[in-house]
DNA sequence: ATATTTAGTGTATATTTTACACGCTGGACT
DNA sequence: AGTCCAGCGTGTAAAATATACACTAAATAT
């Protein structure tokens, strides 16, 4: 470890499997390869770390610049590295998930230039790389994290109902969920502000609209309280 | 990601943290630094990965140099990258933990060149680099898979008693469990076969000796069973 | 024989999870 | 104005699970 024998021209990247929630659908962003190897294939948003710059900056800048998105939740969850896994050098990935509002998605010139769009996770293509697996790993660990933190809101906007929340949580975990029961539970935890506000332009019953109390949230977990669905 | 122009000389490691279970303790085997930097302070075995080596492999490398094992308990928990975590260069190491008999631990030449031992998790000293950190994330990590997967039988002689495992869980935990509830819960999963034998040569009532049935708990498994403790 | 140490065992209570159906409310349509 | 439609909002009983708890049994040591 103490010295440079064991260094070599390699690299690392990162790669950032993007979800978001939309038209009751969990999705993650996906970016269309301009170039070899695996051209016209989609692939997760990626690029190297530079040589002076943490893993986490790298996630996060690579999710800004395709989002224009700052603060959001960023969680990394492994890395992978078989040796063949890139076919122009040894490069290995660390890969990252993280939760955006899809309506605060803003399409800019590098979403553009990289053609990124959405895609709903139950029918996600074959993608470039090993990126399948990363894609797995992180909707996986997406799967347990969501059951036992309140990240869930991270997909929603400020304002949402609890039948659009229901839904999230269906979407991530892949079940279906009682609705009493889902209610009685979520609301029990005190977590939710009622807002006294109701949709509207809907064709039917507007519901109640909610929004996430993040510091009542903080200050119980920090007495050791912990959410779980 | 198409060219080398990202790619610099760097290296990437992978770390070890090896957990043991002896006397009713839980333990990790750590190495003492023979030389700069943090010469002399204990840390978490590790080593560089070969161009061509794949991150596990490299992992079962170091843990076998050590301890002489092979087809261990061995687990990716995440990166660790931070630019200026090595003060040689720039090194991003890749964690694993893994559960070994310790009883199956061979003193051999690397390990005593490498003044490898055991120490308790609860008294464990400061380590080099962020090896405090990589130490503290396995856990965590081994905390949480312990009660959901049957792992813990990893970490005993293949004859055991319910008190012993019922200890071993409690280290791991850091809590105390109640004997009759967790014998009940334990048992009920139908995974441990009573053996028949008892100990011999204690000073005491001998407890009977139990097996954990692996075939059936891949069986079940396979069909959807979940182990929860 | 008796003291010491750990093994082994069951029940009652509290808590959590599950299953389940109908009236309400607003807009859309005619 | 009346009716239709879609999704909202609500409570209870039964089942399953988790918790709390204390004494007798079996071996060695003295």
């Amino acid at each position: 470890m103490e010295n440079l024998d064991n260094f070599f021209k390699c690299a690392f990247t990162v790669d950032n499997v993007i979800f978001g929630f939309d038209e009751g659908d969990l999705k993650v962003l996906l970016i269309k390869r301009g170039e070899a190897p695996y051209e016209d294939m989609w692939a997760l948003p990626g690029y190297f770390v530079y040589q002076t710059e943490d893993l986490d900056s790298a996630a996060n800048r690579v999710l800004a610049e395709l989002t224009g998105l700052r603060n959001v939740y960023l969680e990394q969850v492994k890395a992978f590295g078989r040796s063949d896994r890139h076919p122009v050098g040894r490069v290995i990935t660390i890969a990252y998930y993280s939760l955006i509002k899809i309506s605060d998605y803003k399409i800019n010139a590098a979403s553009i230039a990289r053609k990124a769009s959405w895609h709903s996770i139950p029918t996600v293509p074959e993608l470039a790389f090993d990126h399948n697996d990363i894609l797995t790993a992180c909707f996986k660990r997406l799967k347990r994290r969501v059951r036992g933190r309140p990240i869930g809101f991270e997909l929603l906007p400020p304002k949402f109902t609890l039948t659009e929340l229901q839904h999230l949580y269906e979407s991530i975990l892949e079940t279906e969920l009682d609705k009493r029961n889902f209610r009685k539970k979520i609301l029990s935890m005190n977590l939710l502000v009622d807002l006294e506000e109701t949709q509207e332009g809907v064709a039917h019953r507007p519901a109640r609209l909610y929004q996430f109390d993040r510091d009542k949230y903080e200050h119980l977990f920090a007495k050791g309280f912990n959410f779980e669905l």
